[in-house]
DNA sequence: ATAACTTACGGTAGACGTAAGCATC
DNA sequence: GATGCTTACGTCTACCGTAAGTTAT
């Protein structure tokens, strides 16, 4: 048995069953990964794999177990690489950074700014998705970290951490009847057609909930991923926009005005998720604490070493 | 990076920083240790050990980093393989338990003789030893587990189970002045000299603990190792004897008397002792369940998880 | 028929052992 | 001078890639 063994083995279970994809993942060959797995299965002396003949159809139940401790061994494989390189050259490495538009556009440029010129030699690298698709990068390791607002609690292998809370506010073009309210209210809101955030991004969540709880059912006339489409329909006269405060630079926006929704929708809470058990490089650190002050490099590592813990129902 | 790499780092550190050593305990040579071992620090741009011209003299901080990871790495790899045994062939492998004296000569041979009859294809091994030498046998994965009375619970690396409490007494020659008391007292004892177990053995340490607390200072004759040299000395009239209830069967001990001391002694508790995170065979848990029956797999398995938990004080 | 895995075979890299060299005690 | 590590070199294993073979879809 061999750390190479491991990786395919893990590959192919990743790929679907497949060895010739997983070759292609690993650049390598087709037979080269099918002789090391038949090798690892005679040595063990158990089948790994339910084969249909030439084709693997399915993994037996004593391949998970030994899939699982060989996930463990190639993070630690991982983690002893990034712990020598933390030494080797401490400012240099590479840092990724998986998120939402939302952040990319709004919350992170200070930070990004702040944090390469501490490390400039750190090549920083940032990948747009869903939630879905950034948790996904960071649980197979093609991200360091991944920040977003929904859905990032719900992966076992990751660990999140709470960044901030935001509120989302309404936008509308200059002159709207909204603006001459004073304290707006949802059924204030549901005379007009709606254009916000798609289900799934950037706290939706939270206003469809409120709709929901008055018993509104409101005129969603377009859904974005992003805040400037958001902006741009709004401009057009298309309908109001409930968008992250944040994302609304009052300097910027001559074509819009924008209200004040605090009392009407729940606060979204941004979370930073890291993979669990995975050894973090100084920098990482760093740059969370960066991102939320409060997140220091203790905070996160008790965090992290508390995530391995039972559940306390 | 390569399992054998770590195997050669962890056993270089295990051996005192000898690399001919280690070389010797892993049936290679020299030159082949010393070689992987450049390679890796190549490899990692980090120096892992301290040299001396052309002599080892420390591990450096990475180093120790690094070691740590290894090791849990190489405890995984073991695991890998005991989980494909445990599926290949069920009720066969190996079985090696380290305890002391008393353990075997009294404790164990009904357990043993219910093991050997469950499972006949398990080669089942017995190491004596010194509390600490047995513990670190199993720290080293020269055994599987320990059964001890004393000191096993100061070792970081172990998980260890209360098995059972036991008591000391008190024996006498035949005819002893002693044996005429209902109740026998601490100060009654003193009046002769004491024969029992060395310090570091079968709860030589609750023995002590009373004499001290009362303020009195027993006479110790002798100290042995085992209950059956203790017997002999006491046949001999050198002195009484403290040993274990469970080392004293009357119909087999014609020339020796007992004496109930519960009320004396405080009671010792057997424990036994396993390697953390360490996988174990469904036989060895049937062994442990046959020892003492209220570890069960479930609770076994349960005080093993929680040995990585953080230390509620 | 094609996609997917296995078998067969030759080449190459790398790990090991032996022997000689050199530094530390 | 003895011990202990490194360097040098030859050997051998084992892994990989290419190509041909076999089996499901």
């Amino acid at each position: 048995m061999n750390l190479q063994q491991l990786r395919y083995l893990n590959e192919i279970v990743r790929r679907d069953l497949k060895i010739s994809d997983a070759a292609a993942a690993l650049f390598t060959s087709q037979p080269a990964i099918s002789k090391q797995i038949k090798l690892l299965e005679e040595e063990l002396g158990i089948e790994i794999f339910v084969r249909n003949g030439k084709r693997i159809a399915a993994i037996t139940e004593p391949g998970k177990g030994l899939l699982a401790i060989a996930q463990r061994m190639l993070l630690d494989a991982e983690n002893f690489k990034q712990f020598a390189q933390e030494f080797h050259s401490k400012d240099t490495g590479q840092l990724t950074i998986a998120t939402t538009h939302t952040q990319a556009r709004y919350a992170l440029p200070p930070v990004v700014k702040q944090f390469i010129e501490r490390y400039p030699k750190v090549k920083l690298g940032l990948h747009q998705g869903t939630p879905t698709q950034i948790a996904e990068q960071v649980l197979h390791g093609e991200a360091d970290l991944c920040i977003a607002t929904e859905s990032l609690s719900s992966y076992e292998g990751l660990v999140t951490l709470p960044c901030y809370d935001w509120h989302h506010c309404v936008i509308t073009p200059p002159g709207h009847p909204l603006l001459k309210i004073q304290t707006l209210t949802l059924k204030d809101i549901v005379q007009y057609p709606i254009i916000t955030y798609d289900h799934a991004f950037s706290g939706r969540s939270k206003v469809n909930e409120a709709f929901e709880k008055a018993g509104l059912t409101p005129d969603i006339a377009l859904t974005a991923i992003d805040a400037d489409v958001i902006k741009t329909y709004v401009e057009l006269g298309l309908g109001i926009g409930i968008l992250a405060e944040i994302a609304f630079i009052p300097e910027r926006e001559l074509h819009l005005r924008m209200m004040n929704a605090r009392h009407l929708f729940k606060p979204s809470t941004t979370r930073i998720a890291i993979r669990k058990n995975e050894y973090l490089r100084a920098y990482t650190y760093e740059f969370i604490e960066l991102f939320a002050p409060h997140l220091t490099r203790k905070v996160i590592a008790e965090a992290m070493r508390l995530s391995n813990f039972p559940k306390t129902p």
